[in-house]
DNA sequence: TTTTAGACCTGTTTGC
DNA sequence: TGCAAACAGGTCTAAA
């Protein structure tokens, strides 16, 4: 599932592929993957140049000559640069086609995700962006501390909160969590400053280790077709046994995801 | 105010 | 073997 890593891996590989490129025409095949109208989607952007692409959070943001972008991939959405006259794929959704004869294709097999057309200047009042928290390279551990530590949610919900740190998802909250040797049931209260401070740092660790490896892949999803490889790395999600003890790892819904952890080494 | 549950989706896995 | 149900999960919205 595209997590911080994954859509950065993506992000990048959209500047090197569709930058300064114009889009001669748009086609949108599943109509609510446009939040607003499609064919109105579609007529605005024809004719406009990718300037640049950025990120917040798990969101991409397309800027063009005119207008801007934004882009979530939510669970299985991903982006790839084919020839023009490549056939459709059952699960594409959404074609940019660009002026070198090539084609920019959003493929989703669970329809999850969404693109709006924003205003270029004032992107970031857009509600979706507004809402998210800070990455966890730009905060303090006493800005972490401070928006946990009244809370009594669970440590990997407050995780997953992008309003208190944007980029984790389930697969890195729950890494996290083992790296710090916690609980990830530990209710956000129970919490010392010091621990905060260890969350925060394996946070950031966990994810530049993802970005250098170009994220996980799990099941369907890639950036054009190449595949992560942090997969490889991953210490507990999807795991049988700890890493550290070697006895079974645990698997139950915490906060309604699919949580891995070792009993034994999280307490 | 904070937290929880349901909706959105469909391919894969599990159970009968 | 074949079918049905459960499961996967990020974000938004509504309800508790």
């Amino acid at each position: 599932m595209p997590e911080l890593p994954e859509v950065e891996t993506v992000r990048r590989m959209l500047i090197d592929t569709v930058v300064p490129k114009e889009i001669v025409k748009v086609e949108v095949y599943y109509e609510k993957i446009v939040d607003g109208d499609a064919a109105d989607f579609a007529k605005r952007l024809t004719g406009q140049s990718f300037e640049s692409i950025d990120r917040k959070g798990k969101f991409l943001i397309f800027i063009l000559s005119q207008d801007a972008f934004i882009s979530h991939l939510r669970m299985e959405g991903k982006y790839e640069l084919v020839d023009a006259a490549f056939p459709r794929d059952k699960h594409e959704h959404l074609s940019f086609f660009l002026e070198d004869g090539t084609r920019l294709r959003y493929l989703d097999v669970r329809k999850f995700g969404r693109v709006k057309l924003v205003d270029k200047q004032d992107y970031l009042k857009e509600p979706s962006l507004m809402k998210l928290g800070p990455e966890p390279w730009d905060i303090t551990s006493d800005y972490f501390y401070q928006r946990i530590h009244r809370s009594e949610k669970p440590i990997k919900s407050l995780l997953l909160d992008q309003s208190v740190i944007a980029g984790l998802g389930n697969i890195y909250a729950n890494e996290v969590c083992f790296r710090v040797g916690l609980s990830p049931k530990t209710p956000g209260k129970k919490l010392s400053k010091k621990k905060a401070e260890e969350i925060l740092e394996a946070s950031k660790t966990i994810l530049t280790e993802a970005i250098r490896y170009k994220g996980t892949t799990i099941h369907t999803f890639s950036s054009n077709g190449e595949s992560g490889g942090y997969q490889d790395h991953l210490l507990v999600h999807g795991q049988k046994n700890c890493p550290t003890c070697g006895r079974e790892l645990t698997k139950e819904a915490v906060g309604g995801r699919g949580t891995y952890y070792c009993k034994n080494c999280q307490k």
